[in-house]
DNA sequence: ATGGCGGCTGTTAGCGGTAACATACCCGAT
DNA sequence: ATCGGGTATGTTACCGCTAACAGCCGCCAT
């Protein structure tokens, strides 16, 4: 017990033994058991976290908001990735919760019945991250996809464009880029407009694909003026592309991405986007994970941002 | 007993029993206690995987291949960052040994000494991944980052470029790029050669910061006819700037980057660069983990794999 | 002297599973 | 009827730690 006092910090132990107690763990490599501690006091101190990919520039930076404030709570996270796949995720989830983690943060609102289930049953914090368009489960943090499509739509259709092409990615699975092409669509619809292309890829490299599929619309379009993408990846290979190709940007053709991803400070042009709230939706969800919200420990509730929309140098300005 | 058996598919069990408990354990929602089992069985199915930065482009694609490999082995990767701080190494490596995995796999060579101990105490698999220039604790799968920087410095002595800049990280702690700029001196040092600028950064957009440190350079010093860039991020930038500015790449100046990132393939031109091996590293650290490597389960060998030069459109022909 | 209290250390009983062994049962061979 | 052997299920004793509580000691107030 005194062991177990020095090594947790944890209660009364002479200053003395203390010492002799550390000073033995150091000379044998002593390395406490958390499995069988975490038995014995009912508490894990890990967080799980379920995205869908890391190689998507988002999730990292989501991470990183989510380790920055759990910094000093003695909370570490866990990832899991499940590559878009609902079987994936549920697997994932059921691995989690089989070890207890003092909460669950995981990216999306739709999850299978079986997912679902499990993540009510938990009887831990529940935190949804990336969108709030839907019913979650425990709290959620993120933007509204189909109000931050309305948004860009709204933006063009006032710089004057009209003939709007959308490119995106082809994953079924990826609930909150379908959203924002709603959204999207929703918003030119208001105003008697629709999409005069779309085009879909999945896998390779974003960047390249991006060049691709630009030249894959405006070859097969006419009078295209506008390209939309889903993210800002193939937005910035479309800017590449046009820019190569000596079109006039934004002048004749107007791009806008999604997400705000730093890399394309880089780029010779700034490419119009979206800010995520990618930091700030990782700080949240860890804030509640934590209970360090200033509403206390009440659970349940929705946290919707605001992402800014930034104009940068691909649309027109009128 | 019998519900336990039936759980992990172990032991005879009938079929009418078995369906009676899955039916029960699918209403009750109920999910085993890992960290009981852990406890009980003296055995986890979980691998950490300790990494500097998930932001970095590369590590994303090493816990690819080391997931890749995983699936169907019932091991699960578990994810910790250090962001390139050997006390948070340290933190970090405690943490996932106290919950007793069933083998740790760490990118780099370089540990504290406290750390050393640690991993050597273990009892489990440790693979250090990234780097072979050095001595393992256990096993190492990598490629060596000094033959990385030379072959990358003889080709670009043997296509002509004289005056050679080095544009890198400014990090203390990433020992990969040091040891290959090291190497790369080394090369040009053997024919006579030295760096005529280097120019370093931290923080921020790398594709930006690879423009600026390419104005940097190219401003203040006269006739350099190449710039060596530690990452393919920066000397993406790098390109874009030099392309911006008119200058003939490789005619003028050449340039070379580190790790064959996807993403140069949407690049106007193809930026010169040595792929790193990421996915092969991840899958056989992975195969060392999960002990089916055909060697048997001997422990300690060192894998060295040799990457490839990529040419690409930025280095001259000679 | 007595009691109370605070500081320190020790004892006991689990936490929720699993390994190993024990038992019950059924069937066919002896 | 008895036994051997396989199949199906149950019992027991931990796994390594911690919560809760029990002691012990010295000190001070009464």
């Amino acid at each position: 017990m005194t062991v177990s006092r020095v090594l947790r910090n944890r209660g009364d132990v002479s200053p003395a033994t203390r010492e002799r107690v550390q000073e033995a763990a150091r000379s044998l490599g002593y390395v406490p058991n958390k499995i069988a501690g975490a038995l014995a006091s009912q508490r894990v101190n890990l967080v799980g976290v379920v995205i869908p990919s890391l190689s998507n520039m988002v999730f990292p930076e989501v991470m990183t908001g989510i380790s920055e404030m759990l910094e000093g709570t003695g909370l570490q996270p866990v990832v899991g990735v499940t590559n878009y796949l609902p079987e994936r995720e549920e697997s994932v989830v059921y691995e989690m919760l089989s070890w207890r983690p003092s909460g669950l943060i995981l990216a999306g609102l739709e999850h299978s019945p079986a997912c679902q289930a499990m993540l009510a049953q938990a009887g831990i914090p529940i935190v949804e991250i990336m969108d709030t368009d839907g019913t979650p489960v425990d709290s959620a943090v993120g933007i509204s996809h189909r109000r931050a499509g309305r948004q860009m739509a709204k933006a063009i259709i006032a710089a004057g464009y009209r003939r709007i092409a959308f490119l995106g990615t082809q994953m079924p699975n990826d609930h909150r880029a379908k959203k924002r092409l709603e959204g999207f669509e929703d918003a030119l619809g208001r105003v008697g407009l629709s999409l005069v292309d779309r085009e879909f890829y999945s896998g390779g490299s974003a960047l390249l694909k991006g060049r691709e599929m630009t030249a894959a619309v405006l070859n097969r379009t006419r009078d295209v003026d506008f390209l939309y993408y889903s993210n800002d990846m193939i937005g910035a290979g479309g800017l590449l592309y046009c820019l190569d190709q000596g079109i006039d940007v934004p002048g004749k053709i107007g791009l806008a991405g999604f997400n705000g991803v730093e890399l394309l400070d880089g780029l010779p042009r700034k490419l119009a986007t979206m800010d995520a709230c990618r930091l700030e939706i990782g700080q949240t969800a860890a804030e509640i994970i934590a209970g360090k919200r200033p509403g206390g420990i009440a659970g349940g509730e929705v946290i919707t941002l605001t992402p800014t929309l930034q104009h940068g140098d691909t649309i027109r300005l009128r």
